[in-house]
Formats: C-alpha cells, structure tokens, sequence
DNA sequence: GGCCACTATGACAACGTTGTCCCCCAGCGG
DNA sequence: CCGCTGGGGGACAACGTTGTCATAGTGGCC
C-alpha cells in the first residue's frame, strides 16, 4: 500500500479510501490509485485490516475424524456452503480419532481468531475450549457431544436407529441378531451398541453378549467375526453393522459366501442400491448434520445467547432387501 | 498480551518472552506470566504474530471443484496429511466448475496471504493469477492444466487411460465401443475423448461420432443415451464411461436391464469390486495426486526455482468383470 | 573502589491496515 | 476583503505482536 501511494502520488490513506470504495476522493486520483495498484499486483493484506478494525477473521474453523470419509466429506462440504453464504471461508482439518490432536486442531484454529467452530470430538475432554467459549468463540459439537462441557450439540438418533434396525431385523423372523461396532469408546457406537440392546429386549429375543463384537475393526477382523457367529452352535441369521465402513468390510467378508446372514447397515453410502442384494441401511444425512450445526454456529455469532441446545436430527430405515432375508 | 502484562505486573514484552519461550526470564516471573496467562485464557493472536514478523501464515490455499465428491476428498486428505506435517493449515473451497467461484477463491485466499496455491481450475484464464504468482505465491494446478499460464501442473495420464480402455475393449472382441463422456470444455473430459478416439483408431475399428456423447450428463441424459446406443442400427456392445459419476450413471441405468454392454470407467470407486458384475475401471490415485501437488509445492517453498514442472500420473486398468465381457 | 560481564527487564518502533481528526484551498455570500 | 463552507486529502495513532536496543541491578575481579 505504501508503494501504490509513492507510485501514485498520495498518501497511503488515499489508497486505502480507494481500495474501500470510501467516498471523497476525487476521481482522478482514484483512477491513479488504480492505475498504480494494477502495476503493482497489489493485494489488500486481509490480516492487517481485520487486526486494525478489530473485526471478525471472515473463517470457520472444523475439525473432523477424516476429511476422506465421504460422510465427513459431505459434512465439509454443507458446512462450507452455509459459511460461503456468510462470507466465510473454512478450514479444516482431520483429527484420526486422536484427542491430542483434535485439541491441537481447534486450539490452532482459535489462534488464528476463526469467528466459530465446528468439532467433530475424538476426545472425551474439552473444558480446554471453555476459555475460547467464554471469550466469545462459539463452538458447536457436530455427530458426538463435547465430554466435560455444554455447549451446542447436533446429532443423529443413533439409539432410535439401531433399536430400529433390530426391530425391522426381528420382524422378519430373525431371533439371533448379531452387531458389529465401532470401539467402545466412541460415543457414536456405543449409543448404536445401546439401541441394539433395547432393540433385542424389545423385540423379545434378549440380549446376547456373544452376538456382540465392538471394534476397532478392520477387513480381516470382521471377517474372522463373522465366520465365528456363522458357525456357533446357533448362528446368527442377520447382523447390524455399526457404521458405513464396518458395513463394506461386511460386504467384502461375504462376497462369494452362500449363506449370506440378512444384514442392516447404519449410514447410508453411495451404490447401496446396486449391490446384490441391495443394502438396507439406517440412513441419515451428512449434509443436514454439516447444515444444522452451522446454522446453530451462525444464530450464535448472529447474537443468539439462549442456553446451550441439543438437536437431534431423525435417522430412517431404507430397506432395500439385504435386511428383508427372512430367518 | 496488555491485560496479562498489567496482571502480571510486567511490560508486554516479558510476556512476548515468555510465550515464544524465549530465554532470559527469571522462573519466578515466568511463573506469574503464566498464571495471567492461565487466569485470562490468553491466546496469542497468530495473525498478528504473523503480520509483525512478516513471516509465513502457515496456511495453504486449496481450489477444487467439489469437496464432496469421493475423488477431491481423497485429494484433500493427501493435502492435509503433508502440509500437516510441514506446519501447515488448509483452507479450501469448491469452485462447482464455475470459473468467476474458482477466481473469486483463489483471490480470496491471497488476500489471507496463503502461502501457496493448489487449485484444480474450473476455467481457462489463470492470468489473473500472474502478479500473484510474481508476488512469490507459487502456485500448482491439479488434475487439469492452467489456462493461459505457464505452471507447475500435476496431471493423470488421460489419454493412455481411455486408450488402454478402449484396446482392452476391443481385445475381448468389441467393435462398437461408445464413450460418455463429461462436458468438453473440461480438460479431463477432452483429453479422455482423445484417448478414446486414438484407442479407436489403433484397435482398428474406427472412430464413429453416433457411439460419442459428451455432457453435462445426469442420470436421465446418461439413461436416454444408452437407450438409444442399445438400440442403434449396429448396436454399441460397450461403453467407456468418462468418470466416476457417469459411471454410477451407467449403473444405475443398466440396473435390471438384461443385456448389459460391457463397460469400463475411468476412476475407481469404492465397492467397484463388488456389484456384479464387478466393474472394470482405469484406476488412479486421488491421493497420490494430492501428494504430487502438494510436494511441488513445497519444493517451491524450499525455494525450488527451476522451470514449471508438468507431472503426468500413471493410471492403471483393473480388470474385474465388467470389462472381459465377449461381444 | 572502579570496571566489566551478565542477567533481567523495559521502551519503542514496526508489520499493513484503517479510524479519527485536522488542514488546505476553492468558491461563495456579505 | 473577510469569513464560512465543504470537498479533497494527509498525519497520526492504533490493532496485537516481536525485533532491537537500552538500562538497571548484581556480582566478581583486579
């Protein structure tokens, strides 16, 4: 800006009037400002003013498990949408399930002054953003709750969903339903392990612990787990996969496999409908997710101060045949 | 910083000091640094930090066409995973193949002062770029070239890819081979129907104009036209589909349908192994583009100054089923 | 005691902007 | 001719940091 104005012939507060549209400068000397910030390939530094007028950085910061899961990556890109609305750039950035990094990720982010953000949690502690929240920053939990403090929530209804996966399972005769889930420790697939149980009571079949495998999985391990519930001394007849990649290491373990057991998948994915059979699966919409918490984050910087809310967003079965096999 | 040092009872530079960990402070004032700093939830404001030592702002710009497709999140994800490891942020945005978003992007980010620009160009102008670009912002361009710019570029080998497709194709005794592709105005979409045409001509049967259809496709446009190549004089007995999503196209159409040409499609997609018949495809690596991209980039930023660099990718051809059927 | 070396700390400018306030000067009415 | 008005433009401080330099105090050595 400096050199626009020697080369211009003003002072750099004219340029700055020009480069803002203020009015008051005459238009000759606009068109010299022009002229020079031209030549020059001058480009207004974004940090500087936003430092100066104390004004918001114009991001968004998110923090998720995976940019490359494509559920993720459709909740980046609703997010990104609503934000570009708003004016708002995003950054983002994959935690890999590992807390220290999640932290590192959102603290990162407050440094650099984002206007709000979005956290898929890996962690079950984050009293380490209640100094952000308090300094104003708000922050949104999107598909996990946050572990030691309130704050806004959008999740799907995990128990809701499994509970009725097992239901629609038990329907259609089978009494030995199996689950596959994700570790434990992951709240996601310990509700989804929870609607699985109430499910079983439900539907009166009871709950087995033996027809239960938590994860970490992988390709090999749900292979291994699927051949033990085939051959025990009463087989399952159908499982419930606990997310989208345990449901395609189902698929893979069983490509081939005679005796398919009925299998109900929670997430929704992309040529679900194609396979044979066709998956029936749990779904629910990454963008609607990605949707709601931004808009919450959006009310939040738009002045909303009510308390802390919880959104819970509906999940629905799609049945497609692969959970329509009956016992 | 203020309000810690009046806390603290010191001059904001001990504090400076003490976050930058800088030596020559006694311990027991650290000490009361740090309370401040701890009671306050000070955070040091990166973008000052930045502007005043008019260092780097460790973030790298990132231009695609769609965040949520499979294949630029794969893109993505490299990204992340390498400039993670050199300190880097990512900040990105869709361009949704429209050129005046993908400047309107690009811009933006160099107004945030990125230090460098990946951008897989949605249009044919890139001299908007140049002062940026002699303004020491380097700059790669992903999965197409750049316009009207000389740039580093990382590229998959399209050409090779459909040719290979096509010889496939014919070697199993194809003549009629039909290609949909995307809109021609996109690069990878052009580049792919060369391909095709020269695989055409070196397999010895021909290029034939009524076997072409270019897009914007959708699932109707892709299901009319195999209709009417099924049902043609001489009938296409198998299509090379242009990308992943008119591959799906191409899926979702022949689904149920009995006399399904053999296909072969240009990306490889997830669970490709297992629809049946399981689908042949020219697979490359999203991620191995995003790793090339990004470790040129930093090349440049290690101060490689030699000529643009244009990459070529290999792509390779999984054969699965769909591909090997016999006319 | 005088001088030096060294440690701990602070004052101040600067990064690139913009907000505030002030000045200059032409034009105009009295 | 004087004073007022208003448009055009500049000087300067400030945003939150950090680099540079200065300074006060302390202890040791001749």
């Amino acid at each position: 800006m400096n050199d626009v104005a020697r080369l211009a012939g003003v002072s750099i507060k004219t340029v700055s009037r020009v480069v803002n549209d203020e009015p008051g400068v005459h238009p000759s000397t606009a068109e010299r400002v022009l002229a020079a910030i031209d030549q020059l390939g001058f480009r207004r530094n974004l940090s500087a003013r936003n430092l100066r007028r104390g004004s918001s950085t114009g991001t968004i910061g998110l923090v998720l498990e995976d940019v490359g899961n494509p559920f993720y990556s459709g909740v980046t890109r609703a997010v990104e949408e609503i934000a570009r609305l708003r004016g708002r750039q995003v950054i983002s950035g994959s935690s890999d399930e590992d807390p220290g990094r999640e932290r590192e990720l959102a603290l990162e982010f407050c440094s650099r002054r984002v206007d709000g953000l979005l956290i898929v949690p890996a962690g079950l502690q984050h009293s380490y953003l209640v100094p952000e929240m308090r300094a104003g920053t708000p922050v949104v939990f999107l598909d996990r709750p946050a572990g030691d403090v309130v704050a806004d929530t959008v999740l799907v209804d995990n128990i809701g969903g499994t509970v009725e996966a097992v239901t629609h399972l038990a329907s259609h005769g089978h009494r030995r339903i199996a689950f596959l889930g994700d570790a434990p420790d992951i709240f996601t697939a310990n509700e989804r392990l929870r609607g699985y149980r109430e499910g079983c009571v439900r539907a009166g079949i009871g709950y087995h612990e033996e027809l239960v495998a938590m994860g970490p999985h992988d390709e090999s391990s749900v292979s291994t787990t699927l051949q033990r519930l085939q051959t025990m001394r009463e087989p399952a007849t159908a499982v419930v996969a606990g997310n989208n990649r345990i449901t395609v290491y189902v698929l893979r373990s069983l490509a081939g496999v005679a005796e398919r057991p009925a299998l109900v998948g929670f997430d929704d994915f992309e040529l679900a409908d194609l396979l044979s059979p066709p998956v029936t699966v749990i779904a629910h919409d990454a963008s609607a997710l990605g949707k709601a918490a931004t808009d919450l984050l959006f009310a939040r910087l738009d002045g909303d101060n009510s308390p802390p809310r919880r959104v819970v967003l509906p999940v629905r079965l799609v049945p497609r045949g692969s959970g329509e096999v009956h016992a």
